[in-house]
RNA sequence: GGCGGCGUAGCCAAGUGGUAAGGCAGAGGUCUGCAAAACCUUUAUUCAUCGGUUCGAUUCCGAUCGCCGCCUCCA
């Protein structure tokens, strides 16, 4: 029984789709104009084990996950070049995928992105405008709020108790709205140069918010399952998402959300404005492998604040190379037939420990160490040469499960050696026979300088690549 | 000011009213020509501090200290 933190309860709510078998979920992706930072990431690849999780209990899930693209920065910047927002976004859509793939995420049924959509954002602000939850104001369209009377229910803001000053955006009253809370909901430009979209209303660019109540409720219905994204989009994104959707459709508009927390460097979150952020191609091109960052990731549960460590990057190095390793060692090990009820127990007491862990709220830290323990257990079963081949398939077929969900054992490498490097790791065992040590050293050396990694084991040698 | 989170070994950390998961790093050992990998042993009488409740608290309550976040573009 899957659990986890509600954030529109505040409690630990049982998961129970809207339909049998099926979940609907919206994440906000990237605003595509430079490179997304590894906090970003935190929460995509927690969004990634979120769906794979759903998929390992059984349900088909149909997951959105956006592409805003709609930016003063972007739209600007675009015109500036003369080109269009698709071209202008095309380079940073790509690495984003390209960092998103490396990280062992699996693509998400929709990706759709927001310029796409200008015509549903429209249909929506226009129904708003219609039913009283919008006005227009020196050309531009605004949220009612007051027409809301459940605004803040899911961030439990409470405006009466805002220190003035608190919040320079509430409290600017440059515009010439009815309430300073009351948010932009499409903004008219100039006609001319500026660049923008036709609407009924006038030529203006959609605000900040009504692009995932578009995409979303285009893609999933009015009312759908499931909401996640980063701490910092509780207020006021989804909060103002849920009273636009909410505003022009009557009905409930996601019934679970789900936020993660933030990645501290160093004890001080990272942040745009503190500039202590490092993307994931910083840490690629200092050496440090995507399994790893996303096991560091993934190492601590998405409700806790995750303190990032170069210390601890470098110890999920180990970790994901000892994991490695276990499964090549798992799949070499010499068996014999038939299985042992006291390895079959260590077995399935894993499987449990882990789905225990991840139907509490997503406990990660939890599961890897249901994971460790069996590494563990059968790693002193294989060094005693016990392994029996039943039992090797049963444990290579949770390793299948937990990566299902987890993504952190890698690819296997099905690649071979080049005939070269085979001519040379025969001659080094011919080296080694003759006792030639110095060569045989040699040829070890040679061949790790190009990422080819010897162990001679009882059975023969064993080779792995960097 | 409003709302929220955290403080557990050198590091990252899970967790519970009944006496501290897991990973990394460290130390010693087994195996090995040497490595590597793997294994074994070892590393918190203690969970920020001080009180309280309790037969018993790291876990509940209160206070204190310290740290962090949202309320403002960021996941």
């Amino acid at each position: 029984m899957l659990r986890f933190h509600n954030t529109l309860s505040r409690q630990l709510e049982e998961f129970r789709p809207l339909e049998d078998g099926k979940v609907r979920m919206y994440i906000c992706g990237p605003t595509v104009w430079n490179f997304a930072h590894i906090g970003n990431f935190r929460t995509f690849i927690f969004g990634d084990v979120l769906r794979r999780y759903l998929k390992f209990k059984g349900f088909e899930v149909k997951h959105v996950f956006n592409l805003t693209d709609i930016d003063d920065r972007i739209i600007n910047e675009a015109a500036k070049q003369n080109i269009s927002i698709d071209d202008f976004t095309a380079p940073f859509v790509q690495y984003f995928w390209e960092d998103f793939d490396a990280l062992g995420n699996e693509r998400p049924e929709v990706t759709p992105h927001a310029t796409h959509h200008i015509g549903e954002m429209i249909d929506i602000i226009a129904k708003l405008l219609e039913n009283g939850h919008a006005y227009e104001s020196e050309g531009s369209i605004y949220y009612r709020i007051t027409a809301f009377p459940e605004y803040g229910k899911l961030s439990k803001i409470s405006f009466s108790g805002n220190k003035a000053g608190g919040s320079e955006r509430i409290d600017t009253d440059k515009y010439d709205k009815e309430d300073a809370r009351d948010f932009a909901l499409w903004k008219l430009v100039g006609e001319g140069e500026e660049p923008g979209w036709d609407a009924p209303f006038g030529r203006g660019r959609p605000g900040w918010h009504i692009e995932c109540s578009a995409m979303s409720m285009k893609y999933l219905g009015e009312t759908f399952d499931l909401h996640a994204g980063g701490m910092d989009l509780q207020f006021p994104h989804h909060e103002n998402e849920i009273a636009q959707s909410e505003g022009a459709t009557g009905k409930l508009f996601a019934k679970y959300w789900i936020h993660s927390e933030f990645l501290k460097i160093d004890d001080v979150t990272m942040s745009k404005s503190k500039g202590n952020f490092f993307t994931f191609r910083d840490l690629r091109d200092q050496g440090y492998s995507p399994l790893a960052i996303r096991y560091l990731l993934l190492s601590v549960p998405y409700s806790k604040q995750l303190n990032f460590t170069f210390e601890g990057l470098q110890g999920a190095e180990s970790t994901v190379e000892r994991l490695r390793n276990f499964r090549s060692l798992l799949g070499d090990a010499r068996t014999g037939e038939g299985s042992d009820s006291a390895v079959a127990a260590a077995i399935t007491t894993s499987l449990s420990e882990f789905e225990a862990a991840m139907d509490d709220d997503f406990n990660t830290a939890a599961a890897l160490a249901a994971i460790h323990n069996l590494v563990r257990e059968i790693n002193v079963v294989m060094a005693d040469g016990r392994l029996l081949a039943d039992d090797r398939n049963a444990v290579l077929a949770a390793v299948v499960k937990f990566d299902s969900v987890l993504g952190i054992f890698g690819a296997f490498d099905t690649r071979g050696l080049d005939s070269e490097i085979e001519a040379l790791v025969e001659e080094r065992q011919e080296a080694r026979r003759q006792r030639n040590f110095g060569r045989s050293d040699e040829i070890r050396d040679l061949l790790a300088e190009r990422g080819i990694l010897l162990e001679d084991t009882k059975n023969g040698v064993r080779w792995k690549r960097k």
